[in-house]
DNA sequence: CACACTACCAAGCAAGCGCTTGGTTTACAA
DNA sequence: TTGTAAACCAAGCGCTTGCTTGGTAGTGTG
């Protein structure tokens, strides 16, 4: 468990992942993530941690309530990521480095599953509940569009800030179906491929 | 309906969209894209097309049958335009940049419901369903290596092939989400840019 | 006209779903 | 030791799901 993770935990804005709950969203994130939130019944979820189903209940109000709060909580960790590595780079080529890094690994270390249920599965969201994730990402989106724009004042990005972006974001988040970290190439080394989208 | 289409309709390879059972599919492509496959019922396919949820048992012998049918034409159609298109491209850079447009197409005209549930909805087929499914890609996806692979040659790209395949298949994918033909940007305009994310 | 075949309907079954309820155990503070 | 609240179980309710069944219009063929 990192810095950023304790002190999100410390402060209350994440429950602990020793927790029942916590355990529980660990184990709804796996299922969700391999087999889709459709087709997770409560049992297995409540199997999953050694409960009766109707126990999930006395946690969570909903099924969907543990979804959100799946998406809502890997949100808010890997934004506190985010910006902690920022804080460490300084050009534009490191900022960008560093942002790409950041959401690799939020993609292939602990928040892995969450992030590929964030992808996969907002659709099974009431319509005001994405649009509450929605917003969430949006100090997200906006840390990555301003450092683009960085690198354009500086010679370094051709592309429209948006659109690359964007195709970013679907280069990078594609990778929760073929990349394995413990293969034979390395997040960093994918890191620096990836920048080479973006920049030449 | 363009002449590759045509073809492949007289020659009984795929279903003709005019029939009864292309209708259906249709509405299907729709609703499992809009809705996911999970969340959409069999009496919400047969009401779309005007008639009774069982009925749609006389056309297809389940429900998974229909998803699979919907991904199957799909890759048939997609594959016998892409090499249609690169039958007018001479160069890499041309092959290439055929390629993304045609995969751009396939997302966002006539197949893209269909191509949005290809990306989406794999999880829901049977395992057996899922490897005949990456199997009909394959051809697909060695078309678009030997092209990559082409252009390292010529000097033109400097990436790893597969993980430029890769990245790329991500990007253009993720397009569904954001991109609308009818905006501010054209889809060759959109296919110029994502071709610049290989090379510069 | 008789026959066969395709396309459909009306009704409903068995299974599985999310969730509720009423009661019991556990943990810990007073 | 007692009181209280959190954590859990056992049972099952009400509903929806994919799919089946038995029968019936419509259409073309000899």
């Amino acid at each position: 468990m990192d810095a950023v993770l304790t002190e999100l935990v410390s402060s209350g804005k994440i429950t602990d992942p020793q927790s029942a709950k916590g355990r529980l969203m660990r184990a709804a994130a796996h299922l969700f993530k391999t087999k889709g939130y459709e087709r997770t019944t409560v049992r297995e979820l409540g199997a999953a941690v050694g409960i009766q189903s109707g126990s999930l209940f006395h946690h969570f109000k909903s099924k969907e309530a543990i979804l959100l709060c799946v998406m809502e909580e890997t949100i808010v960790i890997n934004i506190a990521r985010m910006h902690e590595a920022l804080k460490q780079a300084n050009s534009a080529e490191e900022k960008l480095l560093a942002l790409i890094t950041c959401e690799l690994a939020s993609i292939h270390t602990d928040t892995g599953e969450a992030m590929g249920v964030l992808v996969y599965e907002w659709r099974s969201l009431g319509q005001d509940k994405q649009k509450y994730i929605l917003q969430l990402r949006d100090e997200y989106e906006s840390l990555w569009l301003s450092t683009i724009e960085q690198g354009k004042q500086e010679g370094l990005i051709q592309h429209d800030g948006f659109i690359l972006r964007r195709l970013l974001t679907g280069a990078i988040g594609w990778t929760t179906t073929w990349y394995r970290p413990d293969g034979d190439i390395s997040l960093d080394e994918l890191a620096e491929q990836t920048l080479k989208l973006a920049i030449k």
